[in-house]
DNA sequence: AAAAAAATCTACCGATCAGTAAAAGGTGGT
DNA sequence: ACCACCTTTTACTGATCGGTAGATTTTTTT
């Protein structure tokens, strides 16, 4: 055994460790939220003590702005690996049913909508940033191909079209179906897709029942 | 001045504060949400102390489920006072119109959906739990209605369609939109309730253009 | 197998916040 | 003008949480 393969054993000992506490902190984060997660939580779930997590994030600013980077990343690779037959609005379709699949397994923190000091810790992180923003520009362009083939409202201005579909992802009505419902997730899910696309207004089923 | 009238004038003094209470902490739950908000944020912002303030409230949860409960008195009062010509269709409309409005000038707290902790904090609570119920019952009658009247989507399960209307009266889209779109209220508030009733999808529009 | 090095944990610090006790200040009656 | 009563405030407590120093254990090297 080399001096390498023995570095790189530890390194990625470490870097497992370090992924479950992502993880425990992306299940924390979904279900407690920012503010009432504790790092004494996060080292408990993970099975560590928190000078150890400390050794991993130099703070929980850090801790959290990684997770949502890591979920940034993982959209983005998502949106490369789809199918490239897939029509724009099948795109951001299946998109948002990914996500909606994500969050009723628990594992979906969507902090920038919930505290305005998140938003402001995270439009301050240089390595969230760009990633945000790559993200909206592969999303507009998806929304302006959906508009071109009529697929979209094009009377609708991009933005109001990208953040009403950003919304979704974090809709609070699948939370509450969950609890209150008696639906089953697939159902949640093809329900929240069908609002989201086609609305709450009784036109709408005019229009899904013409061919 | 009667003893009776001098009572009432110092109850009444009494009640104007706690009223001030109530507003500033509205202000504050909108802006800074359950867990940023400190009790001293709140006796600062009315321009007292903070044992008077607990004179009023005997603790933070107490204070705060007052204010949302106020909130939902002034939702039914809303409701109740609607025109009685309107359609089901357009009390739904006005009434998302109304909160989006409120939620726009700064004044909207959307909390349960917020943090699980304080959905639990208000379903313990005896004044509010009552209140939701009714404010939902009223709700779905008139999403009854409006389905009678080809107004809304009959596939839909009244939950689902109920659901998602509550969640857009806190949709994020909305800051999003005033943050970072070049929009004025008006055009906002006419795009959400676009969206919310006719969807994102591009068949609306089919159905939008017939008459 | 013993010493050195590294990682981990126990125990703590300072700051913040909900809630309170007791002082300070007003108010009204006589 | 004085006194009794009520309100407000200053100044505190206990608990929690982010973050850290130093003891302890484990691992690695020779």
């Amino acid at each position: 055994m080399s001096i390498l393969s023995k570095l790189s054993f530890k390194d990625q000992a470490f870097q497992l460790r370090e992924s479950a506490v992502l993880d425990a902190t992306t299940r924390l984060l979904a279900s407690k939220g920012f503010d009432l997660m504790t790092m004494d939580d996060v080292a408990n779930e993970v099975g560590i003590s928190k000078p150890s997590l400390y050794k991993h994030f130099k703070s929980k600013e850090e801790l959290v702005s990684e997770v949502m980077i890591r979920l940034l990343d993982a959209t983005l690779d998502y949106l490369a690996a789809q199918p490239a037959e897939l029509s724009p609005l099948d795109r951001l379709r299946d998109l948002l049913e990914s996500a909606m699949r994500v969050r009723l397994a628990g594992g979906l923190p969507f902090l920038p909508s919930t505290s305005p000091q998140v938003r402001e810790m995270l439009t301050r992180n240089l390595r969230y940033v760009p990633r945000v923003l790559k993200l909206n520009k592969t999303l507009e362009m998806i929304v302006e191909e959906a508009k071109q083939a009529g697929e979209l409202r094009r009377d609708l201005p991009n933005d109001v079209i990208l953040f009403s579909y950003y919304a979704r992802s974090c809709d609070p009505a699948v939370e509450y179906l969950r609890l209150y419902g008696k639906l089953d997730d697939d159902a949640i899910v093809a329900h929240m897709l069908s609002v989201c696309f086609d609305g709450l207004g009784g036109r709408a089923e005019l229009a899904r029942s013409q061919p």
